[in-house]
DNA sequence: CAGCATCCCGAGCGATACTG
DNA sequence: CAGTATCGCTCGGGATGCTG
């Protein structure tokens, strides 16, 4: 999993979101980069699709159960990644 | 980081090792990326290298203050893959 | 609105051979 | 023993344009 599946993992903790909320919130993610991404997630069971029949149509992306004990347990690290980002030496 | 990266981080939890060490132990990885990733890791500040200045030479790696803590934080993501490891569509 | 298809480029990385 | 050098290919991922 890249640096995508974490950022729109992490945006997903907050609750339920729709494709566009998610293309606002992940910062700089390309819509063909949240696609793969949002499939891949959703191949590994980590995110469940919802798809409504509706015009316009409106689809919602939440975490699985998986997808809340993954980010539990990784945010102990982002975090902490977060806090020494200044002592290490970034790389991208 | 990378995949290689998280193994040869995990290799040097259990203590210092040598090159040759962690080139049989970390499997399938190659000496290029075993020298790129042990410089990577040199360049952030999580391991330690020490050259004797002996023939043959022995080099030395160990983690330091900052790498433990990184495993630390590290380790319970990694074991919660491993166990689940089954339940998800494993990418490579 | 929520995507998919295509082109394209550079980084990542494996294999192999050589060196102090 | 502990690396470095070079080649070549795969693949992530950005840009752009099209569709139901």
């Amino acid at each position: 999993m890249s640096k995508w599946g974490v950022l729109v993992l992490s945006a997903l903790a907050a609750g339920t979101k729709r494709w566009g909320e998610l293309r606002r919130e992940v910062d700089g993610i390309s819509e063909k980069m949240l696609a793969s991404t949002l499939r891949t997630l959703e191949a590994d069971g980590f995110v469940a699709r919802t798809a409504y029949p509706e015009v316009p149509p409106r689809v919602e992306y939440d975490l699985t159960d998986l997808g809340i004990e993954l980010i539990q347990v990784m945010m102990p690290l982002v975090s902490w990644i977060a806090q020494r980002a200044d002592e290490i030496v970034t790389d991208s």
